[in-house]
RNA sequence: GCCCAGGUAGCUCAGUUGGUAGAGCAGCGGACUGAAAAUCCGCGUGUCGGUGGUUCGAUUCCGCCCCUGGGCA
């Protein structure tokens, strides 16, 4: 494997991405590295669809369910552990394999981040609060009064983007365009790494959503969410924003008939299929896309050839 | 068998005093730099059950037929 540093293996929800990783990795000597924003956290295990013990036991896995939900995590704090997990896989000759749905992650990996500093608590909590509060546009007129350059390149309902060209600017009195100008360094070489993402059949991919859905709540989905909600943490926090997570606690606190939470649960995650399938043909020019029937054997082959 | 109500988009329904129709959800296309499982933008996809008639023109009015639900037998 001295030919390539690693393999990224992307793709939408339910595709099949962990199971092919775990033979990616078998396969090749190597170490699975989470590549998805939700499964680091270690409160959702059924929700987010993380590897179960017995996966974890067929292959080392790092990043995955590491972060209480509780914590801020965001892509800077995932791209320093990436950083750390390929050293360390490097430094025991093993070959990193990337799997995730994340493609922003990916992202940061081949292109970097820009280096903005980390937002004090407080300035976030304001502005998020206000975001969640307030008119958004009223924010956006509230920006274009501090930052003109930003705000002209954002939409008066864009409100998390909003939100956060309005805390970079108060926390550092910059706007967010110019420090976007400033690439980062990338975290992989483009040309050293095996980048596949799976491209699965649109009703195949439905279909296998639809039901694995059916199946968290048959295996305790719901206690899951009990219990987090129970934790009572504040409202931006991302977890909140797991799939199912808005809907099942709807039907929990009584709001939601379950009928209806399912089938609001479910249509969330299939709209963000849709989402990664766009991103992945647009964002990750290069990859090579591949049929989940057919991706075991051709990332079994093609790093030594 | 008779009576009543209804058959309009994938689903639930609105509407047209006669000029080939529109909402929500679903679905489709797109954007994307520290919450990205987020956030945001765009698109109606249709023999208006069938068939005759009236009419310049019928999804709309009339007849007959078919289907669904309810009632009476």
């Amino acid at each position: 494997m001295a030919d390539i540093d690693a393999i990224l293996i992307a793709g939408p929800t339910a595709s099949g991405k962990s199971a092919l990783a775990i033979d990616v990795a078998t396969h090749h000597g190597g170490i699975i590295i989470n590549a998805d924003s939700m499964q680091v956290y270690q409160d959702l295990c059924i929700l987010t669809a993380r590897p179960t013990p017995s996966e974890e036991a067929q292959a080392p896995h790092s990043l995955y369910g590491h972060i209480d939900g509780a914590a801020p995590y965001s892509v800077g704090h995932w791209l320093a552990e990436a950083e750390a997990a390929i050293a360390a896989a490097l430094a025991e000759d093993r070959l990193p394999v990337f799997v995730g749905g994340t493609g922003l992650y990916f992202k940061g990996l081949l292109e970097g981040v820009s280096p903005i500093p980390d937002i004090p608590d407080a300035i976030r909590t304001k502005w998020r609060r206000r975001g969640e509060g307030e008119d958004i546009s009223q924010l956006h007129r509230e920006l274009m009064a501090r930052d003109p350059k930003t705000a002209a390149t954002l939409r008066s309902t864009d409100s998390q983007r909003i939100v956060r060209a309005l805390e970079v600017f108060e926390a550092t009195g910059r706007p967010l365009v110019d420090w976007q100008a400033e690439k980062g360094h990338p975290f992989l070489d483009v040309e050293r790494v095996e980048r596949v993402f799976l491209d699965p059949d649109r009703d195949w991919l439905y279909d296998r959503i639809n039901r694995r859905f059916d199946r968290m709540i048959a295996e305790g989905a719901l206690d899951e969410v009990e219990t987090l909600m129970k934790r009572d943490l504040p409202p931006d926090q991302p977890i909140l924003r797991a799939h199912g997570v808005p809907h099942l606690s709807r039907y929990l606190s009584g709001e939601l008939d379950l009928a209806t939470a399912l089938e609001r649960g479910k249509a969330d995650v299939r709209h963000y299929a849709k989402r990664q399938k766009t991103w992945f043909r647009h964002q990750m020019e290069g990859w090579r896309a591949v049929e989940p029937a057919t991706a075991r054997q051709s990332l079994r082959l093609s790093p030594t050839t």
